[in-house]
DNA sequence: GTGTGTTTTTGTTTCGTTTACCATTATTAA
DNA sequence: TTAATAATGGTAAACGAAACAAAAACACAC
């Protein structure tokens, strides 16, 4: 039985989100090289054996992206016989929430974003893996309001709401989320305000650097307008 | 860098829990061989070149046990390059959640239960492994009435909020509890009645067989009593 | 400087659900 | 009759969700 394993190879792949340009982005790379050559893919790479999976999936993102603070959570393993066309590689995939204007792209290969709701051909499972994200991430955001991941340092509490709005996929109540989000753990009136175009200036706060998954603040509940 | 995967070998370990005497217990197997020679260990084997992983746990559950209709959810992937001593072992853990009642032990290995609570030395990271499925029971719980995979066929509203209590880790008010329940979609009334003990029969009740994660009842929320 | 347009900001009420709490009656075996 | 446990109803308080409108601040055009 041990002989029947000699050939699994195990990757981690990583599925960066942001929110840019008013969409919800993930990072791709268009392989260069057979299989799926030219189509775009979820960043990844083989596991070394000296490092562990968090280790492995923060050098791929660190490869890819200059950034650090960044929320990074294993997501879940894909193990299918076939989805790997020349052999079993078993990838154990993980999500990060980032922020755009922290990322610098450092890879040499070509990369991009891509808005996940207009997806280009993708290889592999990674439509599977990027839709699972999805829904892992609005799963978290039900929870604690990791979406402070995705904002600048300083946001108003209408770019926060639209965050949750393109993660969540529907529309919210404007009166309500407010009241919820000023009664949330960490956030941080400031006595700054926007300054731009033709309209009030709309107040800046931000986020305490705490634990994550360290409160469950019930952030959003089903059904809160449609 | 592939070269440098040679020698990954990916297993996948199955955490096993039924509701058994009144606690919750843990199928483990003792260990023949070393490393941990002696120390019991959640059973588990190499992943198969020809399955998925889903199907590796299936395989390695039903070679301990002859169960069927189980619930079976993959856990977390553990891949700390020092949790095994001989090499390079990555682990897909599982979890499954079965009636003791429908649980034939067919494995020739020394195989017990063992209470959640009051846990023998164990081999590896496996104490980490069932902390973890503790957790996540915990969660499904809070959804949907997954329980109900740990009850016999046929069980009373007090048996069924044992096991929840169980689980939960703490007391819930009895009429509260009921209310909720008998509100459940899929827990069908029985014209059937305990009999035994010197004391008020009480009523049996069954699930329909539907589709878990079908929907989200929010069984239980927090601080329902301490 | 006045008016217009745009966006931000703010509070209340209603409603249903959940929680906490409490006590009595019913059924059986012994 | 007694002992043991099951079954059951109600209520008050707290909480969360949903729906909803008007005033304030600024830029700009005139």
């Amino acid at each position: 039985m041990v002989n029947e394993t000699k050939t699994h190879e195990i990757t981690v792949d990583v599925v960066i989100l942001t929110i840019k340009n008013n969409a919800l982005q993930v990072l791709l790379v268009k392989r260069v090289n057979e299989p799926f050559k030219d189509k775009w893919a979820i960043p990844g790479g083989y596991v070394r054996l000296s490092e562990n999976l968090d280790e492995a999936a923060l050098r791929v993102l660190k490869e890819k992206t200059a950034v650090d603070n960044i929320y990074l959570e294993q997501l879940y393993t894909f193990g299918d016989p076939l989805r790997h066309p020349d052999g079993r590689v078993i990838t154990c995939a993980y999500f990060a929430l980032v922020r755009s204007e922290d990322i610098k792209i450092v890879s040499t290969t070509e990369l991009g974003w891509h808005k996940v709701m207009d997806l280009p051909p993708l290889a592999f499972d990674h439509k599977e893996i990027i839709q699972y994200s999805l829904k892992r991430t609005r799963e978290r955001l039900e929870i604690c309001p990791v979406a402070y991941q995705l904002l600048p340092e300083k946001f108003t509490l209408t770019e926060m709401q639209k965050s949750y709005e393109l993660i969540m996929q529907k529309k919210l109540d404007k009166r309500n989320f407010r009241k919820k989000a000023l009664s949330t753990n960490g956030l941080v009136e400031l006595e700054e305000y926007t300054k731009s175009s033709s309209k009030r200036p709309a107040r800046l706060y931000t986020f305490e650097k705490i634990e994550l998954n360290s409160k469950r603040a019930h952030f959003i509940k089903k059904g809160d307008k449609k």
